[in-house]
DNA sequence: AGACAAACCTGTCTGC
DNA sequence: TGCAGACAGGTTTGTC
């Protein structure tokens, strides 16, 4: 489900949260990622009677800071990962794994994660050692927290004989960009997908590192993109998949200007992965 | 080094 | 209507 818009809409639907007391937090009990018990302890530990500091972002994590805890939350959405902010009395869902209950400002509220397919993560992060912890300290840049640069881009594709968009995916370069948003970004900068890295020329490394931090604007300008389930914490779908350029939309015409092609669909590190085979070139 | 497949899971959609 | 199969926004692991 999200990529950096994506997460980058909850972190700011997250915002009335801010400022409210943990109270107590309940676990399911069921395992996320890579069969990963929940450390229900450490999370009421880190959280109980403390009041949330902020919420951040990093690449596709979120980090809930606490007023005085010496250790955040760290998430991570997965596919299928849902963060919702919801009156106590709202239903709760299937497949709800934490829940934080709240209160402030005479309210009261549930800070709830939800996760189908549990390829999402909830860990404890200390915050006085977060580069080291192990999912933040291999994550490269973050596009929208600094400025991606031609010059950048250029030099550290020099030695990937990767695929282009193999290169993209690889958080440990670049955080944030996920299956959809690679296939964009490479149409918005006229790149075919299977490019090998080390061929992008100069001119052409500007082009992409403008298309990315480009793209993710427009994404989270229209509350990210819903292909199925993707909510913010209020619930609300992203309207942005209306405004996907290429994604998902194999066999329908090039949306360029005087191209108007067919959009081709092909496997890319096992992804789907659409490109214009005319305005898209290697 | 890099490509690929499988694994982790459940839900949804498509085609027969 | 029912059912099998494909596929899904992510990441890790193992094999060739």
């Amino acid at each position: 489900m999200p990529e950096l818009p994506e997460v980058e809409t909850v972190r700011l639907t997250l915002a009335p949260a801010v400022g409210m007391q943990a109270i107590d937090v309940w676990t399911s009990g069921m395992p996320l990622r890579l069969n990963q018990p929940v450390d229900a302890t450490g999370l009421r530990d880190a959280a109980y009677r403390r009041r949330i500091e902020g919420v951040r972002r990093r690449g596709k994590y979120l980090i809930i800071d606490f007023v005085g805890s010496p250790r955040s939350v760290l998430v991570h959405l997965g596919m299928s990962g849902r963060l919702r902010l919801v009156k106590s009395s709202a239903e709760m869902p299937r497949h709800t794994h934490v829940v934080f209950h709240l209160i402030g400002k005479g309210k009261k509220r549930q800070l709830r994660y939800t996760d189908p397919r549990r390829f999402g993560q909830i860990s404890l992060l200390q915050r006085d050692a977060e580069k080291e912890h192990p999912s933040l300290a291999q994550l490269g840049m973050d596009p929208l927290l600094e400025a991606l640069t031609g010059n950048w881009l250029y030099q550290r594709t020099r030695y990937s004989r990767q695929r282009i968009k193999t290169f993209l995916l690889d958080q440990s370069v670049i955080a944030g960009i996920g299956n959809i948003y690679a296939s964009e970004a490479l149409w918005q900068a006229r790149i075919a997908p299977s490019l090998r890295t080390h061929r992008l020329s100069r001119q052409r490394a500007q082009l992409l590192a403008e298309a990315v931090p480009m793209v993710f604007q427009h994404a989270l300008n229209h509350g990210g993109t819903s292909l199925r389930d993707f909510v913010d914490a209020d619930g609300v779908s992203g309207s942005h998949s209306g405004y996907l350029r290429v994604y998902g939309r194999e066999g329908e015409p090039c949306l360029r200007r005087s191209c108007g092609h067919a959009i081709r669909r092909t496997v890319i590190q096992g992804r789907a992965t659409f490109y214009c085979p005319v305005c898209q070139k290697r």
